[in-house]
DNA sequence: CTGCATCCATGACGATACTG
DNA sequence: CAGTATCGTCATGGATGCAG
């Protein structure tokens, strides 16, 4: 049922959903985080949704999970090499995303600046 | 409830979606093609879910609509200049994402060749 | 501190049938 | 040809409570 020819449709389904590419950004640009310096960084996840993307993230290799057995236990997540190619794409998105911002681009409203000017 | 901070999540909320980035790509890549033309080339999307994606392109400023009156209808869709700026984005995923494939790479899989050699 | 289990609401996705 | 209308299913996101 995957996009016949399309190789992009897995990989979009993997970095995208909610705070995925968050994730990947707080990752990229402040390095190994731990879990509750990431629920700090991102006030409005919670636990469950946070944990559920970095499993996912962890099985597809794109992040390192590593578990210090000390009390209170502490785990730190950091980008694996794989993750790392995803920067590109996040630094494309990010681009497009300030270019269209400074626009006054808004979901499902377009352009307005563009359309006043037509 | 918007991720705070994160201009990207907004945009990859609309590029996102099942479908969204073949269409894009098929824009892309082919120039202006006709609501039939774009069936025929994604055979296993329905006209419903075609029709809401294009719709909620046109409605985000990134495919631009145009109907001749004839009989029967015509109608075409092609990339605005804005949608055009997303050619980036769907470059940089198609680049990791063949590059991934060929480490073998599936979703929830990970990369087989590289646990294998580790 | 880090996370798992459970439950629920929402809406995306898709099949089918009908229309100007 | 190019849709619209309707309905059903299922995955996702999220709240809450418990646990090592």
């Amino acid at each position: 049922m995957a996009s016949n020819g399309c190789p992009v449709d897995p990989l979009l389904r993997t970095i995208t959903g909610r705070w995925t590419t968050h994730i990947l950004w707080l990752l990229y640009t402040e390095g190994e985080l731990r879990f509750g310096e990431l629920m700090g960084l991102m006030p409005d996840i919670s636990a469950k949704v946070l944990t559920d993307r970095l499993r996912m993230l962890e099985r597809n290799g794109i992040v390192l999970r590593t578990q210090k057995q000390t009390i209170p236990p502490q785990v730190s997540y950091e980008l694996t090499k794989q993750g790392q190619d995803l920067h590109v794409v996040v630094r494309a998105l990010n681009t497009v995303a300030v270019e269209w911002q400074a626009l006054g681009w808004e979901p499902d409203k377009g352009f307005p600046a563009l359309e006043a000017a037509e």
